[in-house]
DNA sequence: TATTGTTATACTCTATAACTATA
DNA sequence: TATAGTTATAGAGTATAACAATA
């Protein structure tokens, strides 16, 4: 069954790029003295200032969770409390500068790191690349 | 420049299937109270005995991070620390059966649960992604 | 009562530094 | 001296359960 064999290759594929990519992440974030959940929270407040239950969604947290990671966040001035004017129980998060300055520049670091891993594919190869790896996530539901 | 925007997005579309892969086998593996990591362990010792030096190097640990995790695992019977027959200082890691058993659950369920994701795509979409990848681990150095 | 968020507590994971025992 | 591994210690990250404040 050639093609159950590919299936199973492609799992073992994925998860091999996938570690290889946390990897990656995890030195550049460590380089700033950052974790990778740290660098996630910090992409996820460059275009939003969500709630501390819609940013434990966004994480996969729970919300005692992160009240200990944005506690640390904001210690380090990359984040901070705002008062919900709405709603007295509800916080929402905002980035600082400083946290937007520090996700564009592990951005730039890792989009550096890993293009030369991409280089090697034609730009057909890559169309196609990207077009597989938005069928995955199409069909897990992550995207619309 | 239509191919640097193609290789931006894929460096997107990369880290979300990996997170995505992370939060699967993160969740089946908790379903065994078992974490990434000690799946990571478990798997490399289904075909290897390494001792402890070796085996940090594979997950990409400090040795001292790595006793208290063969530690944990051992109390929990899935590995046990054999004496190296050849230095008195070295210790040979294995899994018990127990440990390759619920290895070998953890890969069928995962396997299971992603099998859905890349059932969209036909046989040569699937080569060709499988191909991707394997370009890609080959340029990291990951394969000869 | 229900919801938003924090706090208390416990455990895993990881690192650095110091240590033990063997080579 | 050098190497394999453990221990001591510290801190991040996570969860559960209990709590406070507001809706």
């Amino acid at each position: 069954m050639p093609t159950n064999e590919t299936a199973l290759n492609l799992v073992d594929g994925l998860f091999q790029v996938s570690f290889l990519l946390q990897e990656r992440l995890s030195r550049i974030a460590a380089a700033h003295d950052l974790s990778i959940v740290q660098v996630r929270l910090l992409a996820i407040l460059r275009d939003r200032e969500p709630g501390m239950l819609e940013l434990a969604r966004h994480l996969g947290l729970k919300k005692s969770s992160l009240s200990g990671l944005v506690d640390r966040a904001a210690a380090r001035g990359l984040v901070e409390r705002l008062p919900s004017p709405a709603d007295g129980r509800a916080a929402h998060i905002r980035s600082t500068p400083e946290g937007r300055k520090l996700s564009r520049i592990i951005e730039r670091r890792v989009g550096k790191e890993l293009a030369p891993l991409l280089e090697t594919l034609s730009p057909t190869e890559r169309d196609h690349f990207l077009g597989a790896l938005g069928q995955v996530l199409s069909a897990a539901g992550k995207r619309k």
